[in-house]
DNA sequence: TAGCATGATATTATCGATAATTCAATAGTA
DNA sequence: TACTATTGAATTATCGATAATATCATGCTA
């Protein structure tokens, strides 16, 4: 049985209106400060509205005006750290500039994010931040589609041309890499993100130029960002007979449940092998080491993404996409 | 600027039913599986939905029928990995549901937490899940007036009768107490979180009748949640000089920020501290040790709150507010 | 003093969907 | 035959707010 509320003696803007003896219009313009409306006569109203408890339906209002003062976040998975940390931040961010944020999992899959891409448009949202699964670009030409202003964040489309912010994947990739054969690795594991993700591409060409700088050969693996891969992955390599003396990971994830490995199987970090991760998530962790992590400003990155999106929403947009690409810096701790 | 989506040509009810030549409610009750639409028109009018790329406005649907399919989850914040992963399951339960997740922080703090369950009820949520700050009771006060169905997750009050999801907190202290007891353990340090939250209270007791089952002295200090107080706590207690064999926390963030002190103060854990926590979100993290947790099905735990929640929104409800409790037990491993 | 900008409020028309009600046509029953 | 059910669709009336426009005093300028 479907509730109404307003039908159980909850104040509406009529109602206002008919205490005050103003017309709901009236009302409307005085709550929401228009000028237009006599500073007496404001005063009155809102007073009146505080008394009666009255809570402004943001339903009704979005009919009206188009705007939901929602924007719709669109990620992986919320229990992966990396993606909470950046919707806390963004929730914040957000809420400062008067939206709230609708959380939409997509697991890394294309027709969830589909979906949810689609969910978002029909609660009309005012604009999506994206992590795409880049397994397709139907959830962009539905966005498109709606004109709907979205920004790519972490990821972005090579033949696609809209507004992202990325990371320095290459830059990282270089440097993490460069760092381990600083510390005199001279066998570096890569154990990468899938390359059809854009940052796993470009942190792959930048542990191989470092490598090539250098003179030494690639030992680069694929695992699934889900968990549950990184350990078939070593225990494969081990029977393959690799060896090495460096981890360099796509993530602090994948870099964490390495080293869980590695323990178990008697292998010391840094001693017998030195690692170093990606995106800086557990800094606050020992595991009993630091690690060794390539970071970027998350804050700075919040609010570049918040501004271009709300750039977008409130007309003031370029032309074309804009991509923007956070500086990198090596963060080296013990495991290295 | 505002943006008005469908003035730029995209399809509404209208526009379907001056294609197909029905009345827009018609159409309305044929996209919604309506029995009184002819079988014939009602596959006439969705495929003539499906080529126009026609998605339904649920705001124009939520404010006419007073029902949004979105319940609002208000966390401490979204980044506490227990709150995430309490958020990834909810938003999983909930969306096989039929509703969608609103995210508000509320930072423990009372005046953000009531601002949140505003926000909620003025966009007119269907209900929420709310893990109160306990400072006082005014966000619920705000949802009752509304008459909006709530479900309080992880805390209760003692004096206030609602649904609530609650783990066997009395029972976690006191296992997990006499655990370390069982291990050894002869002074054990409690870092518990703030009085007023009602499972740090319980978990206190459960710690105090183990401990006096025992004939042993209670050593309880208490932490905030939010990170840093732990190791203020920690050099507060050494430098009263005070010793212990054993801890347990709260929390496995706090036993986690407990466990990186007492490394850099080369206290090896467990020949020195025997470590136990709370809620059991490490599971798969090494620190290197695996740390010994009070656990519970959080599965389970998130399948009753959400059918509470469902059950209130959807008028089944019971009179009286109504207390689960879920079963809680002890996952011993490396660090106790 | 006519004319006109300005400020303050009222009127009216939507936004896009759904609930409630009505109506027409066909089928079944006494 | 007359009458009631049943089915399928059309009508009409909102939901609660806001945009667009109109109205009506004032006060000021020419």
């Amino acid at each position: 049985m479907a509730r109404f509320k307003t039908k159980d003696g909850l104040p509406t803007l009529k109602s206002i209106a008919e205490r005050t003896g103003f017309t709901a219009n009236t009302v409307s313009q005085a709550l929401r400060n228009s000028p237009s409306v006599a500073r007496q006569t404001r005063e009155e109203i809102r007073k009146a509205a505080r008394e009666m408890g009255y809570v402004h339906n943001v339903v009704a209002s979005s009919l009206r005006s188009g705007r939901t003062h929602t924007v719709a976040l669109v990620f992986g998975d919320v229990s992966n750290m990396l993606f909470a940390i950046k919707i806390r931040e963004l929730e914040e961010a957000l809420r400062k500039r008067g939206y709230q944020v609708l959380i939409l999992n997509t697991d890394e899959d294309e027709a969830l994010e589909r979906r949810a891409v689609h969910t978002a448009i029909s609660r009309q949202v005012d604009g999506v931040v994206l992590c795409p699964c880049q397994k397709g670009v139907e959830a962009l030409e539905l966005m498109e589609r709606h004109r709907v202003p979205y920004v790519l964040s972490g990821r972005y489309f090579d033949d696609v041309d809209c507004d992202s912010v990325v990371w320095a994947d290459y830059q990282g990739g270089l440097i993490a890499t460069r760092h381990l054969i600083g510390r005199g690795c001279r066998r570096i594991l890569f154990l990468n993100g899938p390359a059809f993700i854009s940052s796993a591409r470009e942190r792959g060409r930048g542990y191989r130029d470092a490598l090539a700088e250098a003179g030494l050969e690639p030992v680069e693996v694929s695992v699934s960002a889900m968990s549950g891969g990184v350990r078939g992955a070593l225990d494969e390599i081990r029977a393959r007979g690799v060896g090495y003396d460096g981890i360099f990971a796509f993530s602090d994830l994948i870099a964490l449940e390495a080293a869980c490995w590695l323990q178990e199987h008697g292998v010391g970090i840094p001693d017998k092998v030195r690692m170093a991760g990606f995106d800086d998530i557990l800094s606050h962790m020992c595991i009993p080491f630091g690690l060794t992590s390539v970071a970027a400003d998350k804050t700075q990155e919040t609010l570049i993404t918040v501004d271009m999106l709300v750039r977008r929403i409130e007309g003031r947009q370029e032309q074309r996409g804009k991509r923007r690409t956070m500086d990198v810096t090596l963060v080296a701790r013990t495991s290295s």
